[in-house]
DNA sequence: ACCTGAACACCGTTCAAGT
DNA sequence: ACCTGAACACCGTTCAAGT
């Protein structure tokens, strides 16, 4: 196949977007080596240049897209950090879903995805006065559930409901929290 | 291909016994119907007869490992009753992680399994006393988190402090589901 | 009724070659 | 430096044929 007269070249970000764009438009089932190849006009093994395998390919596009979960709001009470971290991670998801549910069957890519995501939240639960152990289990708890919900939602693809379910379970967590803060006589809530 | 001399005829139980051995032992990837039919000595077109397509043979797979589910048992205290629950989805998802990562990324599948695995629990949270629309959103909420907790395990083959946190976590939630009871000014928990 | 085998349209990846 | 194209070992699925 002759090489598009009016084609750029070719570059890593070139290619990311476009495997983006077919992951979200078609699903995963259509990023292939060779799709992605000729979604820009060039021959399917032009891409191995760029990226050693299909790995390495979804990896990057992995970390690009979990890198906007750095943006959430750094200030307020935790309860408020906590909500907002949950809200953005869900809001994310359901604009890639199709991206998610790569990430979650994969092992390499949850290995990029995990720090970058829970770094903000991390630090709203750590202002909320818990004990490194418990910041450390409550990071866990809401990532799974936000995760859990969120795989949910895609595979179902039916979001009626979803919302009041979502803002029932963050407030059940919440509460949770408050309480073993309390328990443990902790300062009040919301203290820095 | 000859008939290996001694096989036994093929039957779905046999095909799906060995299809999910496939799984457990190397992984999803290696559950082609080439090599289903190739693992019990038949030509690889053989399924075919027995299973429409590979999205039939994984559905069946999955319902079957699902019933399991069913037999959560149903008395004593509705906490305990949860707690068990949870339990013993996160055991049965350690013990075929390669299909609960193959459910939670296939529609079809998540969509045989759900309703199975939810009875019991939705039964459990009925006893606590929480109105009806309560207990639908607390059963998301608990198979959302167990479901996303299992795939981080399960993704990341690293399970050493994860039941500390499981523990934790099924805790904080039931925690937060007795503040819910305590403020709609229920019956006490635990009555029937 | 139950299984076979050729065929078709796909994959990811390697490698030698072209410009 | 950047891209091509043939080749290899795989897929799922269809279909006509064998016993």
């Amino acid at each position: 196949m002759p090489r598009r007269a009016n084609a750029e070249p070719l570059t890593e970000q070139r290619l990311l977007t476009a495997a983006l764009a077919l992951v979200d438009e078609r699903g995963l089932g259509s990023l292939s080596m060779r799709k992605l190849g000729a979604a820009l006009g060039v021959d399917p093994m032009a891409v191995y240049y760029y990226f050693p395998n299909k790995q390495a390919l979804l990896r990057r596009l992995t970390g690009d897209v979990f890198q906007r979960m750095r943006d959430v709001d750094r200030s307020g009470a935790w309860q408020r950090r906590v909500q907002t971290w949950a809200r953005t991670y869900r809001r994310l998801a359901l604009e890639h879903p199709n991206l998610v549910i790569e990430i979650v069957a994969n092992t390499d890519a949850v290995m990029v995805a995990v720090p970058i995501a829970n770094e903000a939240l991390e630090a709203a639960l750590r202002a909320s006065g818990l004990d490194a152990e418990a910041v450390e289990m409550a990071v866990y708890l809401i990532v799974d559930y936000v995760n859990g919900l969120v795989l949910g939602e895609v595979a179902m693809r039916q979001r009626e409901e979803e919302s009041a379910s979502f803002e029932f379970a963050l407030s059940v967590i919440i509460s949770g929290l408050e309480s073993r803060l309390r328990e443990s006589g902790a300062p009040p809530v919301g203290s820095l």
